[in-house]
DNA sequence: AAAATTATACCTATCGGTAGATAGCTTGTT
DNA sequence: AACAAGCTATCTACCGATAGGTATAATTTT
């Protein structure tokens, strides 16, 4: 991945942050690098290649932040404070529950990179709680780090739409109380 | 609201049960309904207009089939129950989960609309907790209300994604056993 | 080393399509 | 006569995508 590949990115994100896979164009992101739109589809042929190339970036990095549980003292700490973290540095919702929302408009390709996005951080979950919750049930494991995650797609979404950080940092604390 | 523009609204909510408030148009609208898209114009002057009448008869009728906590055995399955009904119906996220998600790029008055969705179902649930849960504090309450709020819209939204309902189901349960 | 070739990264110009919105006309009902 | 509810026709703006051209840098061939 080249420089200006990375670059255009980085903006398309920027941009589907403010509103999502369809709220973005090549003519802004040509825009915004001093470029031309056509010479976008030089390095991502169509959107639907961009939406995917940016999913995948967005999953690595995300899953890159956190690391390894088995890292983090209070691994299930870690990731709720990464979702508050990123509502702060970003002033909007989770990238990939964005696009989630939008799921009936796009392209398979791109929801196969969601939904890989959404497996890999309920196995990290999975994993910090067996490590932080050392006396659940697998069961109860599985379960919980599936509705952790929800929970935290919600909280980020509402909080996000209503520019309240507090409405996250609520659902944080009453998901921090349930495995204390 | 006459026939006409009730039928519309219908159309529209479902157009963005498919994809987002991006994803439908007037012409669509005005094609479904043998009529042309000049013709909407007449109901709704613009699309904010429709958006926000649409946003409300939503929240309206979502409100109208929960009824008053006071009248259900156990309110807060109740309310579980009914997003879990909502996906299978309509093979689809929550409306006003969708249109959240779709902030940065929806006018104020639209999001005005969406943010008094969440906060009269988050009231709805605190009293269906005060009902169901009765030795919780008020801070529990409130807490939770807002947490279980945002699992079942997070919970809904992936499970819409990724077609499978044992997604939201499984959020339901848990959810179920924290307040059993 | 010099010349020829190829690849990279952009460009201009344009395509067909769709968006929301508006002006002004025609019905049908009251 | 007045109004509601539709119509045709058209506007400007933007969309993703493509064709084909250009300048530069790297690579290969001679």
């Amino acid at each position: 991945m080249n420089e200006r590949a990375s670059q255009i990115i980085d903006v398309a994100i920027k941009m589907i942050r403010e509103g999502g896979y369809h709220s973005f164009s090549f003519r802004q992101i040509a825009t915004e690098l001093g470029i031309k739109s056509a010479s976008i589809h030089y390095h991502f042929p169509s959107k639907e290649d961009l939406g995917v190339a940016l999913t995948k970036h967005y999953t690595e990095s995300f899953l890159e932040h956190l690391n390894q549980p088995s890292d983090r003292p209070r691994p299930v700490d870690f990731y709720i404070q990464t979702f508050q973290d990123s509502l702060e540095q970003h002033d909007s919702a989770c990238v990939c529950g964005i696009l989630a929302a939008e799921a009936g408009r796009l392209p398979q390709s791109i929801l196969d990179a969601i939904a890989d996005f959404s497996r890999r951080n309920i196995e990290w979950l999975e994993e910090a709680l067996r490590l932080q919750c050392t006396d659940w049930s697998e069961e109860k494991i599985k379960e919980s780090a599936l509705s952790m995650f929800s929970a935290l797609e919600g909280g980020i979404t509402f909080a996000a739409l209503s520019q309240q950080p507090s409405h996250l940092q609520q659902v944080g604390d009453w998901l921090k109380k349930l495995c204390a």
